[in-house]
RNA sequence: GGAAUCUUAGCUCAGCUGGGAGAGCAUCUGCCUUACAAGCAGAGGGUCAUAGGUUCGAGCCCUAUAGGUUCCACCA
């Protein structure tokens, strides 16, 4: 039985079962194989927490291009899966429900809480998963791996201990970001600055009198953003160089609130320019005051506690929240009239990346990476281009963020995520970091420790992601095969978080690049250009598309038009049409199906397996071949230089528009003839090849666009080709001289030109409307013009450029066919196809119009006007034209366009320096034109001298 | 403050190393032609942000300006 295609494309069911398919088969799983070259990609792992969002989608399909792509060629394909704990954000999270059920996290302790986050991994670490199928990734879902999992925990742990043992790995008190609502600290990376609208208070400070007395007429003028954070100023500061303050260097000012005196100090830091020169400084809530501290050994007093409310150090005020505070502390102070004056100020604010918090300054004792040397290896290779980052100008950024490097402050204070394995010597304070608790502590033999509560940032773990699922630290056979990776896809918002701590992690870790080449994509954003985001309510659910449209229009639409590192707008619009493009795709596949009838499908002509001699070919095969034979080199290209949006636009465009919109139309007269009627040996021949060019075509753009829409084209080539398993691991299509025709291309080329003249000078061209018209075209190629005019034409041959001698056919039906011979002397040009320019004709269920033109060339010659067109020349009845005048205008057009296009490229040809640079195809290609303008203006100018004549 | 990027048809965007202005959607016209109306055939619409420069030749390279977006840093 010949397998058919549903009546209707409907991706719904189909893509799930051909999925399930692809599972069972075993298609994704990659093993060690040395007689094939491995082609690996690591995908960014997606939180546990999260569901698929448009940014998954795009950069899931960017991966599963590639991967399917390579596998097709014949690599050993391993797409590595798996998924990343997220420890900020599902702690959160957790956080977030147990409230719900009315349990405080510390009350439920650490071990319980634990088990409830596990409980939700297993719950909903599954589902992103599955959406990820949806999408149709093809990845090695045996191989899934886990941040958290058995593995990765050795991985951590092995590094942790390793890069601690280095010196790459220290505690110590630094001023840290800290989230007052995540109750921990973060990194620098985790920050993220907003533009708010403050104040900027102007506070004034007593100058002490040499009595030990606060002055009550001189005081030191300041601004802050932050007036809650004088309680803990331990110094004013000028600058060395201010006249302005001289003489009070050496003095003290007396601290309003708390009555503290701090002294006067001098440092450079202070921009003399900016409000009075005079900055308080408070060592533990501002990273610059921090480092002045440093430098003038002042005290650091912090008043804040981890909630952000006042602690002790803040006398009066402890206890109350520090926008209370501030409030409080700006009353007081002008109560005690030390407040000069209240700007509004707009200014930058520190905020978490993810609650979106102002975050504090703080110093606390945390545990960091120090950088500076590890990051090294990290910039040589971008440099050297050992790494390669796609876009190229991407690198600015990593540079940007490599030179002004500082150490990463990797300890977080919460529970989900990796312990830090450091112990703590309960009897002496000792610290032991190691793999495992030591039994003994080596400094003072006791036997109690306690763990470091700690757990590390989760982009700790994501660093070692491309070797860690490989097996590491065990030397395994997949680690030595598969690493390093080829690509790794992600969007540019994560270089600094992940990309640059992958490649020095690779490094250090690996002694190896992590990846070669590293290929962005931008964001995807709403169509008015928004981020998507939860708070806005404009996020567009993949999966609601997919629904809808199947993941093969959502992967096309994501795809197109998109060059890499580059933001994009989703458009509903945009995926009707590719939708519309997977209905074109289908229903041109049913049309070959339906044209290869049982019997005939097992004949030779059938199997695209078996290559068709040349000979057997008409042109328009070997036309199409030959363009396919382009696109194949082209695409492949383009999708070795990740360069997706490209190559898929162009396969879009030939399947729709050369291969249905031309290919199909042309050869539909060869295989409609020979379905009634006797049958010549030459129309079955003709017929077969058309057949045999239209699955072998077929078959290879399907193979073309498998990767961007891999169920339908899976569905439609197992359809067609029984014999055959899968698509995905069929041979990906290679250019080939023997499907390279030069000649046909060209000749093809000008008929399609000629033809569109035809429809252009047939439906808005002066032609009288409701008249009988009569178009007679001069051409070589009446035969495929046939098809394109319904037949509505009489035809002339063209002998000489200008010399018109007719063939005039009178269509008809089956009752009279008379061919009136050509009427001049020089042997009219036969075409090949003379025959099935007849049946088209024949075929035609328009009565071809304008008899009464049949007969006299010297008519046309006086009484019609010419359309010239590239390949062809149209007389058209002066009787059926409404205006000459009309004419003329578009002829003088005419001529002054290819004035001008003759201008160039006479000047180009004539340029000496052109001729000596160009490559010699480019002067070919440029002479024919100069030719082909030269007789078009010719032809123009004779057609305008007898319009005028008229 | 430093940097990147963009400015091309009404809208959203392609346009690779300089050499004949493109797509989708929208608009208008004509078609239910037995693969497809989720379609077919056409049409209109652009001084490629502005001003200079390099070049025989610039959407593409250089400089400046204007506007948009983004990243980094941040002076209280």
């Amino acid at each position: 039985m010949k397998k058919e295609l549903a009546k209707t494309y409907d991706p719904k069911g189909l893509e799930d079962r051909l999925y399930e398919k692809w599972m069972e088969k075993k298609y994704f799983h990659a093993e060690v194989d040395h007689s094939k070259t491995p082609f690996t990609i690591v995908i960014p792992p997606p939180n546990i927490t999260g569901q698929l969002h448009m940014g998954h989608a795009l950069d899931n399909t960017m991966q599963d291009i590639l991967i399917r792509f390579k596998r097709m060629q014949g690599y050993n394909a391993l797409w590595q899966p798996g998924t990343d704990h997220a420890s900020i954000a599902t702690e959160v999270k957790i956080i977030e429900t147990l409230k719900n059920e009315g349990i405080d996290k510390h009350d439920l302790g650490r071990e319980k809480f634990l088990e409830r986050a596990w409980d939700w991994k297993k719950e909903y670490g599954g589902r992103i998963v599955s959406q990820l199928k949806k999408l149709g990734s093809s990845c090695d879902w045996d191989r899934e791996r886990f941040t958290m999992d058995e593995g990765c925990n050795k991985a951590v742990t092995e590094v942790f201990v390793k890069m601690h043992k280095k010196g790459y790995i220290y505690k110590g008190a630094r001023m840290i970001n800290w989230c007052p609502v995540c109750n921990t600290s973060i990194s620098d990376a985790e920050v993220e600055y907003q533009e708010q609208a403050g104040h900027l208070w102007h506070i004034k400070y007593p100058v002490m009198n040499d009595d030990g007395t606060p002055s009550a007429t001189e005081f030191l003028t300041f601004a802050t953003t932050r007036p809650e954070t004088m309680l803990g100023d331990t110094a004013v500061a000028i600058h060395p160089e201010d006249e302005r303050y001289r003489h009070l260097v050496g003095k003290s000012v007396m601290l309003p609130i708390m009555n503290r005196v701090i002294p006067v100090v001098t440092d450079t830091y202070v921009d003399m320019e900016f409000g009075t020169g005079v900055v308080k400084i408070t060592p533990a809530h501002d990273p610059n005051d921090f480092e002045v501290g440093k430098r003038h050994n002042l005290p650091v007093i912090n008043v804040m506690n981890d909630d952000a409310t006042i602690n002790e150090n803040g006398g009066k005020y402890c206890g109350m929240d520090r926008y209370e505070a501030r409030k409080a502390i700006v009353a007081e102070l002008e109560e005690q009239g030390l407040l000069v004056k209240i700007e509004d100020y707009s200014h930058n604010v520190g905020t978490h990346d993810r609650c979106k918090t102002t975050v504090e300054p703080l110093v606390k004792e945390q545990w960091f990476v120090k950088m500076d040397e590890l990051i090294q290896p990290a910039v040589e290779a971008v440099k050297s281009g050992d790494v390669e980052l796609v876009p190229k100008r991407l690198e600015k950024i990593y540079f940007n963020w490599t030179d002004n490097i500082r150490d990463w402050c990797i300890s977080r204070q919460l529970w989900w995520g990796h312990r830090i394995p450091a112990y703590y010597c309960d009897e002496c304070g000792e610290v032991i970091v190691a793999a495992e608790a030591p039994d003994v502590c080596p400094k003072c033999g006791c036997t109690h420790f306690t763990q470091d509560p700690d757990t590390l940032d989760t982009w700790f773990s994501s660093a070692l992601w491309p070797f860690e699922t490989l097996g590491w630290p065990e030397q395994t056979e997949d680690l030595k095969y598969f690493y390093p990776t080829d690509v790794l896809v992600t969007g540019y918002d994560i270089i600094f978080f992940w990309v640059i701590r992958m490649i020095f992690s690779g490094f250090e870790h690996m002694g190896e690049r992590p990846f070669k080449t590293v290929l962005f994509h931008g964001l995807v954003r709403d169509s008015q250009g928004r981020k998507m985001s939860k708070s806005l309510g404009n996020g567009i659910d993949p999966l609601e598309i997919i629904d809808k449209y199947g993941a093969d229009a959502l992967r096309l639409t994501l795809i197109t038009g998109n060059a890499p590192g580059n933001d994009m707008r989703f458009y509903y619009e945009r995926v009707e049409n590719s939708r519309n493009f997977a209905n074109k795709v289908w229903n041109a596949s049913r049309f070959i199906m339906m044209n290869m009838e049982e019997g005939e499908g097992g004949e030779g002509g059938q199997s695209a397996m078996t290559e068709l001699p040349a000979s057997q070919l008409q042109p328009v095969d070997k036309w199409i071949l030959s363009r396919l034979n382009d696109l194949v080199k082209e695409v492949t290209d383009n999708m070795e230089n990740y360069e997706l949006g490209i190559a898929v636009q162009k396969v879009y465009d030939f399947i729709w528009d050369e291969f249905c919109d031309w290919y199909i139309e042309m050869v539909k007269p060869r295989l409609y003839q020979a379905k009634d009627g006797e049958e010549s040996e030459m129309r079955r021949e003709s017929r077969s090849a058309a057949l045999w060019t239209l699955k072998t075509v077929l078959i290879d753009a399907l193979k073309l666009l498998h990767p961007y829409m891999p169920f339908i084209t899976e569905e439609i080539f197992c359809t067609l080709q029984s014999e055959e398993e899968s698509i995905m691991i069929s041979r990906w299509p290679a250019y080939t001289e023997d499907r390279h025709f030069e000649k046909e291309e060209k000749d093809i080329d000008i008929i399609k030109e000629a033809v569109r003249g035809i429809r252009n000078v047939r439906s808005e061209m002066n032609v009288a409307p409701g008249k009988k018209t009569a178009v007679f075209v001069v051409s070589e190629r009446e035969d495929i013009l046939t098809t394109f005019t319904e037949g509505k034409l009489f035809f002339a041959s063209l002998a000489g450029a200008n010399e018109v001698t007719m063939v005039h056919r009178q269509g008809g039906n089956a009752a009279g066919q008379e061919e009136v011979q050509p009427a001049a002397e020089e042997g009219a040009a036969q075409s090949v196809a003379q025959p099935l320019a007849e049946d088209a004709a024949a075929q035609s269920k328009t009565q071809p119009v304008a008899r009464a033109a049949a007969g006299a060339e010297a008519d046309i010659a006086k009484d019609s006007v010419s359309v010239v067109i590239p390949g062809a020349t149209l007389y058209i009845p002066l009787a059926d034209l409404v205006d000459i005048a009309q004419e003329i205008e578009r002829l003088k057009k005419e001529q002054k366009r290819l004035e001008g296009e003759l201008a160039r490229v006479n000047g180009m040809l004539s340029n000496e320096r052109f001729i000596s640079k160009a490559p010699e195809a480019k002067i070919a290609q440029e002479r024919e034109k100069l030719a082909k303008y030269t007789q078009m203006m010719e032809q123009v100018t004779q057609r305008l001298g007898q319009l005028h004549k008229a």
